[in-house]
DNA sequence: ATGGTAGCGGTGCTA
């Protein structure tokens, strides 16, 4: 079973990107992050026509998330638990894969910035909250893959220029002590598992010619549980993509799990 | 030192 995720930054936008990149790479399951739309809004048919069943929480504007599956989407939860004044759409979860059976999340968590305004404490108490449903989540034992935008550079080899980062709410040591945390509820991030070479990145910035010059950073991630991770058999990140025309700041990240 | 880009929506916010 191959799970992929990729902030597409708008879907209305994207559309034939990823529909492109559906035919091509062939995932079972999608997660997909800022969507930038409402659910009335989502093109349902657009993904039918490929094979995949959708679930969806959406947002005019800003954020939005969906999880795309070629099987059912069960038990869907909408919204990440534990704020019911948090009213930003930015957390999707769904049991899907048939007769292998995965819990999948899509998340894009608050990006944070600038460290100092009010934004970078929504991010550490999102960040907080996703912890303690994770916690719960893994309770569960099952597999379970936690995907999305976490807006969180884990470590220097995650980025070009670690100086330049210090002090950006991506990688301020407070967001690295907060991710570090959830991560050892036993997670395991399904790219560091199979490759351990600096520079795989999974954005690049639309400015100052970051694309060009490889000024990336990798900041989405495939968080498995213990169930899940026994299963990894492979993991990538499809950066050819940045070079498409009219491209997202994100590329696919995806990982195979053995059925 | 500054500005550099993209999307939404029709101005400034978010990233």
């Amino acid at each position: 079973m191959k799970i992929a995720t990729w902030n597409i930054n708008s879907l209305k936008v994207r559309l034939e990107h990823v529909r492109s990149w559906l035919a091509s790479a062939q995932p079972d399951v999608l997660c997909l992050q800022e969507l930038k739309l409402a659910d009335e809004a989502f093109p349902g048919l657009a993904f039918a026509e490929l094979g995949y069943q959708c679930a969806t929480h959406g947002q005019k504007t800003y954020n939005g998330v969906a999880i795309l599956s070629k099987t059912a989407i069960e038990d869907v939860t909408r919204g990440l638990p534990g704020d019911p004044a948090d009213t930003q759409a930015r957390y999707i979860e769904g049991v899907t894969g048939g007769k292998s059976p995965v819990r999948v999340a899509s998340i894009y968590l608050p990006n944070g910035n600038p460290v100092g305004s009010d934004k970078y404490p929504y991010k550490l108490s999102w960040l907080k909250r996703l912890k303690a449903h994770a916690s719960r989540l893994l309770a569960l034992e099952e597999r379970l893959v936690l995907a999305g935008d976490y807006n969180v550079i884990p470590h220097d080899i995650d980025c070009w220029d670690p100086a330049a980062w210090r002090s950006d709410a991506l990688f301020a040591l407070d967001t690295r002590l907060a991710f570090t945390a959830f991560q050892a509820l036993g997670l395991t991030d399904a790219v560091r598992a199979c490759h351990a070479e600096p520079g795989l990145y999974s954005f690049w910035d639309y400015q100052a010619g970051a694309w060009q010059k490889n000024w990336g950073i990798r900041i989405d991630h495939l968080m498995l549980s213990p169930q899940a991770a026994d299963r990894l058999e492979a993991s990538g990140i499809d950066k050819t993509v940045r070079a498409w025309e009219q491209p997202s700041d994100h590329v696919p990240v995806w990982c195979v799990l053995a059925d």
